[in-house]
DNA sequence: CCATGATCATTA
DNA sequence: TAATGATCATGG
């Protein structure tokens, strides 16, 4: 198995800066949403193969050296915009309430981050155009990096005391602990990146 | 089954 | 309209 490095990945990536990534799913047999169903995550794996990682699901770490993800933005008045919040991670209960922010699978995931901007125009949109690729590294020393410690350690407090139920997607500044899963029921939580840690990125990559 | 990929839908 | 909570397909 092959390892891609951040460099190569980024590289990859920008050479396909303002491609129809609709067209490449066709291509490739990943289903969008015109066979009646609905892959919301089609875009993620168009964008896993576009950087050269063969591998669609695995653990943790889609490298070993950074993460991959995409975010969906919306154009107004010629900048982009952050449209979404963006997953990070799952929450699982007993490694929250062991693992410090430096040892958390949500610090591993989020310190060293490709950030693809996607573009957005509506439901189902037939067009969805890489619009930019951003390289970012957290900084431990950089006052964001802490003030995201404190909304973890906040969060992970919070499930000490007052229980996994607790948790809601209104906590923290940065980053929140929102429901995902299943649905039907499911009361499992992630870790989510809010707009502005989004819009944080891209301006300062 | 469940984690990962995110977006959709409803509420405030 | 922004934010929170709910939902879906995929692959190991």
């Amino acid at each position: 198995m092959k390892i891609i490095t951040r460099e190569v990945a980024l590289k990859n990536l920008k050479n396909h800066l303002d491609t129809n990534l609709r067209q490449f799913a066709l291509e490739h047999g990943i289903t969008t949403y015109e066979t009646g169903k609905q892959n919301k995550g089609w875009k993620g794996q168009v964008l896993e193969r576009l950087a050269g990682l063969e591998n669609n699901c695995l653990k943790a770490p889609n490298g070993q050296t950074f993460e991959l993800k995409s975010v969906s933005f919306i154009i107004v008045n010629g900048l982009l915009k952050p449209k979404e919040t963006m997953a990070i991670c799952m929450i699982n209960q007993q490694e929250l309430l062991r693992d410090a922010f430096y040892q958390s699978h949500c610090w591993n995931k989020l310190k060293t981050i490709i950030l693809c901007a996607v573009e957005w125009t509506e439901k189902n949109a037939s067009e969805s155009k890489l619009l930019d690729v951003a390289s970012f590294d957290f900084d431990p020393k950089a006052l964001i990096t802490k003030e995201i410690q404190e909304d973890y350690e906040f969060i992970r407090n919070k499930l000490a005391t007052q229980g996994y139920e607790s948790l809601t997607g209104a906590d923290g500044k940065w980053i929140q602990a929102r429901t995902k899963g299943k649905g039907h029921g499911s009361t499992t939580r992630a870790f989510y990146a809010r707009t502005c840690l989004i819009q944080y990125v891209i301006d300062n990559c």
